[in-house]
DNA sequence: TTTTTGACGATTC
DNA sequence: AGAATCGCCAAAA
């Protein structure tokens, strides 16, 4: 193969790619299945080059740990996250996701494998 | 190559 | 309990 070097954006492409519809994870979620936990910052910079990308990337399904639409401000407009969450039935308050803990999506478990 | 940043997270004050 | 600060890590300038 050839390009195996920062495959750590691609690999967090592929793993909020996988992110089901009406679930969300968090940046450390995905980061730490990545075996970079600490670099949960990371998982949103890689968002920030999703834009770029040809794969779109459901960056409204992630938010930070705290279930709050951070990265609302780098959407082409700061509602269409939550407009896209409230879409797939995910019920968004004052920018915070509701029942964020039953929303919670984490691929070390539910990929895991 | 060095410095800065950045859509987080946890800890400390 | 809320706010501020430090820590991690990797990419972009």
């Amino acid at each position: 193969m050839k390009k195996d070097k920062s495959r750590f954006f691609q690999d967090v492409y592929e793993v909020v790619r996988l992110i089901p519809e009406g679930r969300v994870t968090s940046y450390g979620a995905i980061a730490n299945y990545l075996g970079t936990k600490g670099s949960a910052r990371m998982v949103g910079w890689a968002m920030n080059n999703s834009f770029s990308e040809v794969d779109s990337v459901p960056a409204h399904r992630v938010v930070n740990r705290n279930g709050l639409l951070t990265g609302k401000n780098h959407f082409a407009t700061p509602t269409l996250m939550q407009e896209l969450l409230e879409k797939e039935g995910i019920k968004v308050k004052n920018d915070q996701i509701q029942h964020f803990d039953s929303y919670f999506w984490d691929p070390a478990i539910e990929i895991g494998f």
